[in-house]
DNA sequence: GCCAACGTTGGC
DNA sequence: GCCAACGTTGGC
């Protein structure tokens, strides 16, 4: 059982989105990046939870729970010439690029900000609040994980 | 809007 | 294989 970090802004798909898709559930897909493409298809296992977390706007952090109910898939998204994320070297029979399907657990009542965690001594190696840190998916410790969701209720 | 960080691309 | 140029991410 692994725990992780997963990032969006949430001016395209942010929890609320989640919370409204049929099931509470979607692909998350359109990943271009080899490292997290690595994280897709080979070490996130059906019931793994994550962090859903909002980048990109006035109150960066994390927003509430999900689940993987799918593995790593390929990315339907990389076959399609109409789709912006589109990549002509990946093909259904050699597929390059990977997604996950996502289900909502849980929103917190109250999100856990960035500045929030950046108070806590106890965060501080997260990979998320490394400086220059880009990695749209990242892993989450289980000490970590626990932590965070002690402030979720705290807070 | 700025800028640091860093991945990717492509010429050589 | 090197490395400069470029594009993207994301906090501020």
């Amino acid at each position: 059982m692994n725990y992780w970090l997963m990032k969006s802004e949430p001016s395209v798909f942010g929890i609320d989105d989640l919370a409204s898709t049929p099931r509470k559930t979607t692909a998350w897909d359109g990943v271009r990046n080899f490292q997290v493409r690595n994280m897709l298809r080979d070490q996130m296992h059906k019931g793994d939870l994550a962090f859903f977390y909002h980048s990109g706007c006035v109150e960066p952090g994390i927003a509430g729970i999900m689940k993987v109910s799918c593995a790593g898939h390929p990315d339907s998204t990389a076959f399609e010439p109409e789709n912006p994320h589109f990549d002509p070297r990946s093909t259904p029979a050699k597929p390059l690029w990977y997604a996950v399907d996502m289900t909502l657990v849980k929103r917190f009542k109250q999100r856990v900000t960035l500045t929030e965690m950046r108070r806590h001594a106890a965060l501080k190696d997260m990979l998320i609040l490394r400086r220059g840190n880009r990695l749209s998916i990242t892993p989450v410790t289980a000490k970590h994980w626990h932590y965070i969701l002690k402030l979720a209720v705290a807070i």
